[in-house]
DNA sequence: TTATAGATTGCCT
DNA sequence: GGCAATCTATAAT
């Protein structure tokens, strides 16, 4: 049902603007739901569509790494939104987030799961997956250490990039798709400000984490 | 200068 | 279901 349902073009007048990311975490991690996270290198189209995302605050969050205030990691989120904030977790893997609110207030969506629409043979590939096996396609980009990996995301390659220009590699684009049903529930992995129920999922997708 | 916790994953029992 | 691996930012000595 995945394979046949493949992206071949990406039309750049779809590509969401920084208006959409100058909002409220909480609005842009709601509507992030369904649309699709693309890296295109050389013609080639890596990615799928966004079914799981998380939303942190600015100082109000003490989950968020906004919180202490801005330092030299986590500067992207008090810079205009719309832009990449990449950093390295746990000595392995890197988590992707999107800046928002107007600069000078801090604010993020975090990419928690895709489901793989293009460039499959990609991405096992960047997992060192020797394949694709169809029971296991959760394996590609489910899980925010799993996404980076399949599109090569790391914080030297992407931190910081702007992800509203059509010059960007990396793009989050809207091909009109709309969740029929988005649940809410608290945030996966953090021990501080555990209750909000700031992770938004596609209701009844395969590829949501857990 | 040293210690520790962390927005995770994969392998172990 | 439990836990080690591994790097970095930040807190504690």
């Amino acid at each position: 049902m995945f394979l046949n349902n493949q992206i071949t073009k990406l039309p750049n007048n779809q590509i969401l603007t920084r208006e959409f990311y100058d909002r409220d975490p909480r609005r842009v991690a709601r509507d992030l739901l369904g649309k699709l996270l693309v890296r295109r290198t050389h013609g080639a189209l890596v990615g799928g569509r966004i079914v799981e995302a998380e939303a942190y605050l600015g100082e109000s969050d003490a989950a968020a790494h906004a919180a202490a205030g801005q330092t030299l990691r986590n500067a992207v989120l008090f810079g205009p939104p719309g832009h990449a904030y990449v950093y390295f977790i746990y000595g392995n893997y890197f988590c992707l987030n999107v800046s928002c609110m107007p600069e000078g207030k801090a604010g993020c969506v975090l990419f928690r799961a895709l489901e793989p629409l293009c460039g499959l043979e990609q991405m096992a590939q960047a997992r060192a997956l020797a394949a694709v096996p169809q029971k296991k396609l959760r394996l590609l980009a489910t899980g925010p250490g799993r996404l980076t990996q399949a599109l090569g995301i790391t914080r030297e390659r992407d931190n910081g990039k702007d992800l509203t220009t059509t010059a960007s590699d990396l793009v989050i684009v809207d091909d009109g798709f709309r969740p029929k049903h988005v649940l809410r529930t608290a945030r996966i992995g953090i021990t501080k400000n555990p209750e909000q129920m700031l992770r938004y999922v596609i209701d009844g997708n395969a590829f949501v984490s857990r």
